[in-house]
DNA sequence: CAGCCCTGATTTAACGATAAGTCACAAAGT
DNA sequence: ACTTTGTGACTTATCGTTAAATCAGGGCTG
């Protein structure tokens, strides 16, 4: 067993038959080809004693399949994965991955433009692919449209519904926790979002703005903070805490910024949730690890790229350019934890 | 563009040359077919505007090299990343292969023995592979080994340096943490460790048992717990800081107990850092997020997956077989943070 | 006894790329 | 004039598997 891989042929030649025998039947015999028991039992004996397993190179070119499916992610920095984020959603791709008997190709290079980078991925080392979170201004998902290969998209916007996939609600999500805090009594409610480069950032302060405005609550000035970078966020944090008239209430966009919230909030000596409600969104690890536990918006991740993985193996399955585009949306789900209270008693009334 | 897939037949065919022409174009002529200046243009050319892109699979079989390397994770329930540990792992290879033009196949199958599983994995989709931290009842390392797949484990011991891999000095590591917890006066430490199963969690609390007695600190009854499991753990640590000599500090085996201790320690009511040191181990993300910030042992997981994947790759191009297994010991790094402070000056002295 | 079906295979021809060997032809050397 | 050298290609065979067509021969029918 040393260094000879063990083929078809070579079972073929010490079973007596041809190779093609021996594919029919380790193959269950999909082809007419018909075997004798005898024959068969000699041949899975073979087969079982030599530790047959088929060349997958192999098999894929001439079947046109390779049973994987790709996964594409947008990089940051040297890392591609990268967030609790992302790992869910692959975790979750992997399983139902596996449920469908297929294995997951990570593609190690970037996605540039379709110009330069389409060739890459049309390798057909996959039978389709699923693409997490594609920057707005990234031509991946019209590239990949082009090359016809089959595709399932992970997105944070609904927007982008034309295309199959799955796709976050996070207007859904914003007014569940705008309806939280305001069943709790809250009308002075900040927000606290990155810049809007990604769109799900835009998505959940347009939500907020409208949310507001639907419900005829103000946004003072300096309430709706949208240019916040992990790490750098304190300061404007601290100020916004610091206002004549400070909130009672901070929506983060997400958990991450929440913590931050939090943090500023010791700084300042404001207690949560006695003086200050804090909302977070995502429901990523970090919500569960703050203190206080951190009120947040629950994206089902894992369950997501288990379904993205099972509507790319349907389409993968059957005749990808049949059914139209059949996308899933994804409804988030409010988890209530320590971090939000009623309003202090001081500000009622 | 449709479906017809773009092949070196199709090219030659336009170009009016044959396909061993147009393959040595476009692989930079490694063989000796020599090609004219402007032959070559008019491929490339076409080459462009038809988008080609090479097969994996048909070039795979011919080449017998998949430019693939494949990733074995110890499935957990249905998850197989399911933890940060993995998946900061997980992201490190993945750098790891990039740099070196591989990419990653996350096998989606379990290992289940050498007998039933080995066939899956000598598919030859893979040119090799990274097992994650296999379990020591595990017969996967041998199993691949004995396939001749050029291997390279992550693992939580030293003790399994005759495979080629990444290891982990558990030992240096826990007399990194006693140490730092002895020079701030602490005599009185207790560990808070996971059952046995793990090999690591045997060698963690071994390292503690011969630290403490090598520097002839006692280990009062009830102070060695190895019977917590996440989650479950409360009970266990309340009583051992209820003890009527409570320990002064906790050495947690890892910073998801860590995490726990410091709950438990909220729960009875004892300050960390002030009345009780809390070291952890990884230093994963929990670490920077709890109150107050956990010292802890940093291992360097990215790393270690980068260096995994180098490690590799360094194996798959020259000769497996030729040099011996190249191990490389990963040293742990103190990372004091905000959990570990002096004794109590009550019990000084 | 020719014709037909059934069983149990075999042969052929791809899938797409490429290593290795071969070939045609022109210019240059002997 | 005849070999050599060099250039620019083409042909062949093969990687391991499998779809599709073909085939040999026995038994059964008409």
């Amino acid at each position: 067993m040393k260094n000879g891989k063990v083929t078809l042929g070579e079972i073929a030649r010490q079973a007596g038959t041809s190779t093609m025998t021996v594919s029919a039947v380790l193959n269950g015999s999909r082809s007419n080809t018909r075997v004798a028991d005898e024959t068969r039992k000699r041949i899975e004996k073979l087969a079982a004693e030599l530790n047959y397993s088929p060349n997958a190179m192999a098999r894929g070119l001439r079947r046109q399949r390779t049973d994987t499916i790709g996964v594409l992610f947008t990089w940051a920095g040297s890392r591609t994965i990268h967030n609790l984020y992302s790992m869910t959603m692959l975790d979750g791709i992997v399983a139902g991955a596996a449920t469908a008997g297929y294995h997951v190709l990570l593609y190690t290079q970037r996605w540039e433009s379709a110009a330069t980078s389409a060739a890459t991925f049309a390798d057909q080392r996959t039978d389709g692919m699923i693409v997490i979170a594609p920057r707005e201004d990234s031509d991946v998902v019209t590239g990949l449209t082009a090359l016809g290969i089959p595709l399932a998209v992970i997105s944070s916007s609904v927007k982008d519904s034309c295309v199959p996939g799955v796709n976050i609600d996070n207007d859904t999500g914003m007014a569940l926790g705008l309806a939280h805090l305001s069943a709790l009594g809250h009308t002075r409610i900040a927000y606290a979002g990155q810049p809007p480069e990604r769109r799900s950032m835009r998505e959940r302060h347009d939500a907020y703005v409208c949310w507001m405005v639907e419900h005829k609550l103000p946004i003072p000035e300096g309430y709706a903070l949208t240019t916040l970078s992990t790490g750098k966020s304190q300061p404007a944090l601290e100020s916004l805490l610091r206002l004549p008239e400070p909130p009672t209430a901070i929506f983060a966009a997400t958990d991450d910024l929440a913590a931050e919230v939090l943090e500023a909030a010791r700084t300042v000596g404001i207690s949560v949730p006695e003086q200050l409600s804090v909302v977070g969104f995502d429901d990523v690890l970090v919500a569960s690890l703050t203190t206080p536990k951190l009120t947040t918006i629950r994206l089902p991740l894992y369950e997501m790229g288990q379904q993205a993985a099972q509507l790319l193996v349907a389409r993968i399955k059957g005749r990808s350019e049949a059914d139209g585009p059949s996308v899933q949306i994804i409804s988030p789900e409010l988890i209530v934890r320590d971090s939000t209270a009623t309003v202090p008693s001081s500000l009622q009334g």
